[in-house]
DNA sequence: GGTTTGCTTTGACGAGAATCAAGAAATATG
DNA sequence: CATATTTCTTGATTCTCGTCAAAGCAAACC
C-alpha cells in the first residue's frame, strides 16, 4: 500500500517553521488542520508522481529526500531539483493539471498531501496563506534561475562547488553539520542536475580532494574549507 | 516622463486571449479593469525593473520585446528569459519583496501594472482569477524546467534549433508567420540566455544556412525546414 | 559467505565549444 | 553624410569536458 492516511496536525508539526503554515495564526491553523489530513510514504526508488499522472496535490516533504526530472520524447533526462525537508513538490502540475516532471524519492519518505482545490479555497479565506503560497512559487522561480545561471554560465568545478554549498546550508538550516553531508544522490544524478557526465562529477570531487578542500569518500562528503569552495564559485569576486 | 497614467480596459484589450483575463466574467473583469488602471512605456535599452528593485506589481506586456537576466556578484550575467506580447514579468519579486532578476526592453515597449496586492485581494474574491494567477506562476516553473534540460543536456546545436523553434512558435500563436521572424535580440544575449559564446551563435547559423535549413541575415530569420530543426533538437525519436 | 549487481574511480583519447584575433557589415551619432 | 560604435562573421588555436574502457568498491541478494 502506497497511501497511508493517517490524522495529522500542522499545529503540532515539527517542520511549520519550514513548510506550509508560517505565520498563521491559531485558528488558521487548525482550519489548514483539517485540508492537510493525509500523509503518504513513498519507498527509496518510487515515484511520488510521474510526468503525465493528473495533478490535484502539492506535497510538503516531512522526512526523506526527492528527485526531480524531466524527460524529452527521445530519451533524454535531466534533474531540475533535489527536495528535502519541508520543501514542496509539484507545483509544476498546476498549468496543465498534469504533471511535466517526474518526483522520485532517493530515501524512503514521507510527504504531507496539500489537496490544491482545498488550498486555493483556504486561500481565499486567509490573504496570509494566499501570500505564502505565491512566496513558495515565486521561491522556486527564483531558485530555477539561479541553476539556470549555473548550467549557463558556469564550468564544472564552479558547478559542483556551488552545488555542494547550497546542499549543506539548506541542511544546516535543518540543523545539520554546516562541514559534513551525506549524498542521497548518485554521481550520475549530480551530473544531471549539473549538466556534466558523471565522471566529470568524480574527476571534480577527486580534484577538491588533492586540493584539499573537501574529504570525499563515496556518498560522505567532508567541507574542510567552506572558503575554497566559495572562491571556486565566485572566482574573481572582491569580498 | 517614464510612467505614463492611461485608463485602460482589460474588457476591451485585444491581448485578453493571452493575458491576465482569461475565462473572466462581464463582472469580473470590470473590477480588474479598475485594478489594472496604468500602463508604463519603456524605450528601447530601458529596464521595467532592475535586480533588487522592491517589488509591487507584475507587469503584462502590451507591446515590444523584453529579457530578463540574473547577474552574479562578480559580474557574471545570464539572460533567463525573453518576453513578448502577453506574457506576464516579475514573479520573481514576491518570495523577497524584490526583484532578483532586470528586465531590459529589447525594443520600445508598453506594459499594463498589476499591483501585486491588488491582484491578491481580488484573487481572493474571483477563484477564476486566483487559479489563473496560479497556473502563470505553473506555466514559468515548467518553462524554467525546460530550459534546465536544453542547458544541461543539449549540445549548441540543438539548443539553437530549440530556440528558433521555441520563439517562432510564439510569435504564431500571435499571429505572426510561422517561417519568418525578426530577432529582437543580439547574439551575444541569444548565447547568454543558451549558454554558449555569440561566437558559436554566429556559426551555428552558418551551419544551419550551409544545410539549407534556415535563412539568416543578421537580425531576419527564415525557416526553410522546420522539419529540420526539429530533427536537429531530436537527433533519435522516432516519429 | 560468496557472488552478483550497481556505483564509483581513474586513464587515455577525441570532439565540441571557448578564446583570441581580425575584418566586415550594420546601426547610431554628430 | 561621414564617422564612430556596435554587432556580426570567420579563422586559428586552446582547453574543457565527453567518450570509451577497465578496474575497484560497496551494497544487495541468494
Amino acid at each position: 500500500m502506497d497511501i497511508q492516511t493517517i490524522k495529522v496536525a500542522c499545529s503540532s508539526c515539527n517542520l511549520r517553521e519550514l513548510c506550509l503554515p508560517v505565520g498563521l495564526s491559531e485558528e488558521e491553523m487548525i482550519k489548514l488542520d483539517n485540508v492537510i489530513s493525509t500523509r503518504r510514504r513513498v519507498k527509496r526508488g518510487g515515484a511520488l508522481f510521474n510526468a503525465g499522472d493528473t495533478f490535484t496535490s502539492l506535497f510538503a516533504v516531512r522526512s526523506g529526500f526527492f528527485k526531480t526530472s524531466v524527460t524529452t520524447p527521445d530519451g533524454r533526462d535531466q534533474v531540475t531539483g533535489f527536495q528535502m525537508t519541508g520543501e514542496v513538490l509539484g507545483m509544476d502540475g498546476i498549468v496543465h493539471d498534469k504533471h511535466s516532471c517526474a518526483a522520485i524519492a532517493l530515501e524512503d519518505a514521507e510527504v504531507c498531501v496539500l489537496p490544491f482545490d482545498k488550498i486555493e479555497s483556504l486561500s481565499r479565506e486567509f490573504s496570509t496563506l494566499q501570500h505564502h503560497v505565491h512566496k513558495i512559487m515565486s521561491r522556486e522561480i527564483v531558485r530555477d534561475h539561479g541553476v539556470m545561471l549555473l548550467l549557463g554560465s558556469m564550468r564544472a568545478e564552479e558547478r559542483l562547488a556551488a552545488f555542494l554549498l547550497n546542499l549543506v546550508q539548506r541542511l544546516h538550516a535543518r540543523g545539520f553539520s554546516q562541514s559534513e553531508l551525506i549524498l542521497r544522490m548518485t554521481r550520475e544524478e549530480i551530473g544531471s542536475y549539473l549538466g556534466m557526465k558523471l565522471e566529470t562529477v568524480s574527476r571534480t570531487f577527486s580534484k577538491f580532494m588533492d586540493e584539499g578542500i573537501i574529504d570525499v569518500k563515496q556518498r560522505y562528503v567532508h567541507i574542510k574549507s567552506t572558503q575554497g569552495l566559495e572562491a571556486i564559485v565566485n572566482p574573481h569576486a572582491t569580498n
